[in-house]
DNA sequence: TGTACATCAGTGAACGCGCGTTCACTGATGTAC
DNA sequence: TGTACATCAGTGAACGCGCGTTCACTGATGTAC
């Protein structure tokens, strides 16, 4: 398997397929995404990929779903018990999700950007998006309960929390932060920030 | 002037294409928007919006430029001083951007988006961006300055205060934030929490 | 081990379509005299 | 006030292009016997 094999048969062509589109997606944004280049570019022909997707949104919607899981995956990374205290598993949370959308930007911008793919078309997109924020929404809670943070709707701190890292890492990969900030010390600031508003109440 | 009068002259295409760009990027998105149904939705022909605008990327550019437009002349109002003490200048603007973005979804996101104008192409934009930038740079400055806000990096509290803004305008208007949320009681806790993060040092 | 055959991945040419844009034009407007 | 003319906004038909997608095909692979 595999090109090198000179083969007539590409081997793992679903896979390359996937990975061109994200970079594709991370290079241009969605929108300069062709079914034709992808084909190409992959070194097959245009018509190749419908072999392995209906069509193009099948395509996207695939892209979307790996980020997904990639996502998961490093979530339930933190939820081991064996990282140590749950203390910073708040911190620590915000951490991966702005550093996967610097890896990943193109799933990222799939899973919640303007084009994201249509959550009505794909329910097991929106399922998993839903799932993540309920995780969310459920860390704070138990948060609130051990006396960490302030008391408060545990759904608008997620929302709050969400909104802080969701706008650190859209900014990081749409390029509207200058080149030379210190991307790590960033994104501890945006996340000692809000801790720290989540710590003390007003006044 | 104005298409009631029944003229074959449309008297202000220019700004009623302006209007239905804005009208089509909100609804649809940036990409949604085509030259030709420009014209045809404002009752025109779908070449005659080359009279006012050379080719497409001019006219998302003028959406763009309304925008930054119509952003400075909000942020100017907050400055002005009969509106009373300086303390609540900071959350003021984080209101005032947030409920820009809201107002104008098209503007915003072709300012600050993934599908924003090519700020190469069309250096008036960058210029505004980074004048808008600097202002709440100089701000987070004066209020270090008065003792309001903990003493740090200015640019990178800049950074993590406009992120956290960012990424509230961003979710809600793409559609991620339930529909039921009370919109209003977010942005106030998004600004709280922010504004007592900058208050409060690290432990 | 060898052969026949079903399966399937990839080919390449073609389709229809919507797009941005152009161009020669026409009708309305305003102004100089 | 009336006329000639320059200007300009909008027309409608057409262009070339790149796109998503289809389709009959071909070569490779695996398996039953």
């Amino acid at each position: 398997m595999g090109r090198s094999t000179g083969s007539y048969h590409h081997g793992n062509l679903r896979a390359a397929l996937l990975e061109e589109a994200a970079r594709m997606i991370g290079e241009g944004g969605v929108s300069s995404v062709t079914m034709r280049a992808i084909g190409e570019r992959v070194g097959v022909s245009r018509a190749a990929p419908y072999r392995h997707f209906p069509d193009k949104e099948a395509l996207l919607a695939a892209v979307a779903a790996s980020g997904f899981d990639e996502l998961n995956r490093r979530l339930e990374a933190i939820d081991d018990p064996t990282d140590g205290a749950a203390l910073d598993q708040f911190c620590e949370m915000g951490r991966m999700y702005v550093r996967f959308a610097l890896d990943h930007p193109a799933q990222y911008r799939l899973m919640y950007g303007e084009q994201s793919v249509a959550r009505d078309q794909v329910p097991e997109l929106g399922q998993a998006a839903n799932d993540l924020f309920a995780h969310l929404v459920a860390l704070i809670e138990s948060q609130q309960a051990a006396g960490r943070i302030v008391t408060a709707n545990p759904q608008q701190q997620a929302y709050v929390a969400w909104s802080a890292v969701h706008g650190l890492a859209s900014l990081l990969i749409d390029g509207q932060i200058r080149a030379e900030t210190d991307v790590d010390a960033l994104i501890e600031g945006v996340i000692a920030t809000v801790l720290n508003g989540f710590r003390h109440s007003d006044g």
